[in-house]
RNA sequence: CGCGGGGUGGAGCAGUCUGGUAGCUCGUCGGGCUCAUAACCCGGAGGUCAUAGGUUCAAAUCCUAUCCCCGCAC
């Protein structure tokens, strides 16, 4: 079968490694700078598509004519999609002889869009999925052809999340792929009156807040973290969260409750365990050495 | 030349402006107290102050150059 690939994210790394042999051409998000500088940055696929020996390109838009025919040429039986980041016109999903088929990272038709694993997370639920779907012109509209859920543990990261969520996605393409070559796979029709919308996560919104409940903002840790990545404002300027769990004991909001194992701050509702953060300009460290640098004592405010 | 913070015993920091005895919180080692302890008390070890030059009677501190780390913008 000839397969052409189409992702971005990391998420999308494990499907394309999964399916490999078949990849006549990846195609990904053109490189964008990162990092200081202003270096350029290749997409986590399109590494990993260098990698692979495979063949990449990186068009500014999938939708224009040329690349259209481009993808025309090449007489793929199918388009697998994964977290591209980029919505495929009618006529590139018609490029294909079976379409565009799509993993997306969510039980659908809860959660399209954009950012359905840090919504997920963000949202507190304990369940989420894979759903392996037709793609029609709508956003993450098409008919399903198979679902693999996984419960979500407490403690659970959006990475942690992710990197699971993207075995099970190279699983399902595994399996599926030469089915949906044959044209042997069902297609079960969304509840669209259930759909809900995940869109694309905003920086601001991974910015924590003492006087909002604990377990509130732990989700929101949780659901940000590796990225963009949780932070929080205090009196000693911006401080990035990288490690942290939900105390069991109330305190005020912004106060240093105690800072034995960690740096525990009391919040809206409950408190949170700081383990390992980041204060702008600092490297990472652990709650308790930002305790012991800014001497730190118990009742002092972060505020 | 995108903006900015930083490099001081093992960790996190103060000290730098206004040169003059190496400081703080922790860790670590030894001893003590205690039924016991991550608690408390006493004592000890451990630092080329990123590197190379320069100024000076004297440099962590002032000047010049270099290396390295990080945050933001993306």
């Amino acid at each position: 079968m000839r397969i052409v690939y189409f992702g971005t994210a990391s998420f999308a790394v494990p499907a394309l490694r999964a399916v490999a042999p078949h990849v006549v051409l990846v195609v990904s998000q053109p490189d964008r700078p990162g990092r200081r500088g202003m270096q350029l940055q290749a997409s986590p696929v399109k590494q990993a598509a260098l990698d692979l020996g495979l063949p990449v390109e990186t068009p500014e838009k999938s939708r224009v004519p040329e690349f259209v025919e481009r993808l025309r040429s090449l007489d793929a039986d199918v388009l697998l999609v994964a977290a591209y980041g980029q919505i495929l016109s009618t006529a590139v999903l018609e490029s294909a002889k079976k379409g565009g088929i799509n993993l997306h990272g969510s039980i659908l038709p809860k959660y399209r869009g954009a950012a359905p694993i840090q919504r997920c997370i963000l949202a507190g639920d304990a369940e989420t999925g894979v759903t392996l779907m037709q793609m029609d012109k709508g956003m993450d509209t098409g008919n399903m052809i198979a679902i693999e859920r996984t419960p979500i543990g407490p403690d659970e990261t959006y990475g942690e999340v992710q990197d699971r969520l993207a075995e099970i996605a190279a699983g399902m393409a595994r399996a599926w792929m030469p089915r949906v070559v044959a044209g042997d796979y069902p297609r079960t029709s969304q509840n669209h009156d259930e759909a809900t919308v995940a869109p694309k996560v905003e920086k601001a919104e991974a910015e924590l807040s003492f006087e909002r409940p604990a377990g509130e903002e732990y989700n929101r840790f949780r659901a940000f973290t590796p990225s963009p990545g949780a932070f929080i404002r205090t009196r000693f300027g911006l401080v990035k969260l990288s490690r942290a769990r939900l105390g069991t004991e109330e305190g005020a909001p912004g106060v240093v409750m105690s800072t034995a194992e960690s740096c525990q701050v009391g919040f809206g509702e409950g408190s949170l365990h700081l383990l390992e953060l980041q204060p702008e300009g600092k490297k990472r460290m652990t709650g308790k050495d930002f305790a012991n640098g800014l001497r730190l004592r118990v009742g002092d405010s972060l505020l």
